[in-house]
DNA sequence: CATCGACTTGGACGACCGTCCAGGTCAATA
DNA sequence: TATTGACCTGGACGGTCGTCCAAGTCGATG
């Protein structure tokens, strides 16, 4: 059975077949046959696209940041009808909105947010000795968490007339560091009734570090 | 060369030897072989003392366990000299304490703590399916942190006469995530001076859950 | 001293891994 | 139609893995 396909697009399966593998059984199960047999080709085409599996892994990584990226742009989206509330008050109902839009995402995904922290976890492992800080799949997906969480934390404050105590980065990492670690635990005893209340802790406690602007 | 041990202390020894490599490389580093040389034994010897690989990692996560309780327990020590200072800015002021302490000890071990996230994250891929939440090694590593900062809540509140205004096992488990989130940003961007403010600013947030006692 | 059981040795086995390659297939081009 | 080159096939290779086992080495016990 031939079924051919140009090597870009071929590319894009293989890592598809590749991501489904490790969301089903973590990254040591992804291996050469195992993405050949998902993709349903044969064994040679994997290093016909990919130079070694390495490669492989890294182009993976790269997909998971890009859909991290848009996952959390859309999961971040505000309702764009009426007029919000101001103060400091709008401002904690529109943090508690948009953190909450975004729960039944992670909560219907838990085996890619497991793998999203494997991730972590393996390029943590593998990144070249001392050197390069940048350039890593680990450092990517944070860089990429703080640009969307600022963005929102931006907009908030604008919508509110509100403006933040401290730079906006310092309030995004701190936010999202919250939400990394209540993921994990959550992840561990899927206390979903636990978090959702946690997640509205995160909401004040932003809220906290914004006053009205004068 | 022989050098004969009771089968309980060579399995002590092994499970180190495999500790020790788990920490330099990852849980992929952890192959009979490799232990075995680590150890100085023949390659027969792991099997001799563990049935099967499955359970040589088993039992590097109960020690895993049994260590971070141990360094839970001594890490969260207060001072025990001078009478405290009273009320919630007492209480704000030993958390402080208590959680600056605990910092010194993780930022040595970057190693150790990777590793604790990656037992969690092999813990919840190979738990059985849908059974046994608990007898989990990811679990026992949350109900001891639970449990040690539980204890040390509740101390750091009856020193400065303030109680809690949630249930103790709230705030702690809130407590245990943020810094479980920031520790695993610090480890992919390494930068000790946000952890250092965001430690002050854990001991703030949890310190604003708790009321001087009437 | 002989025996026994605990502990160790080092090699063998089959399975799976990543990698490689000689050749087959097929649409597009000359 | 003949040819070219991108794409695919499936087996082979060497290496490492977990597991197993027959044999060897001891201290303790009779």
């Amino acid at each position: 059975m031939l079924n051919r396909l140009p090597a870009d697009q071929r590319r894009a399966q293989l890592v598809e077949s590749a991501l489904a593998l490790a969301e089903g059984g973590g990254l040591g199960a992804v291996t050469v046959r195992a993405v050949a047999e998902h993709a349903g080709v044969s064994l040679g085409v994997v290093h016909y696209c990919f130079e070694s599996k390495e490669a492989l892994v890294a182009a993976m990584g790269e997909t998971l940041v890009l859909q991290l990226s848009q996952a959390l742009r859309t999961a971040f989206t505000l309702p764009q009808d009426g007029p919000d509330p101001q103060g400091l008050r709008g401002l904690r109902q529109l943090l508690y909105v948009g953190i909450n839009a975004m729960w039944p995402t992670i909560e219907k995904t838990p085996d890619r947010q497991l793998l999203t922290y494997e991730i972590t976890a393996y390029s943590l492992r593998h990144r070249a000795a001392g050197e390069p800080l940048g350039g890593n799949i680990a450092t990517d997906q944070y860089r990429i968490m703080d640009v969307e969480a600022r963005t929102f934390l931006e907009e908030c404050a604008a919508r509110t007339g509100t403006e933040w105590i401290e730079p906006v980065s310092t309030v995004a990492r701190l936010a999202l560091a919250m939400l990394d670690g209540l993921v994990l635990r959550w992840l561990v005893d899927r206390d979903s009734d636990s978090i959702v209340t946690e997640l509205d802790d995160i909401a004040a406690i932003v809220a906290g570090r914004a006053v009205e602007t004068t």
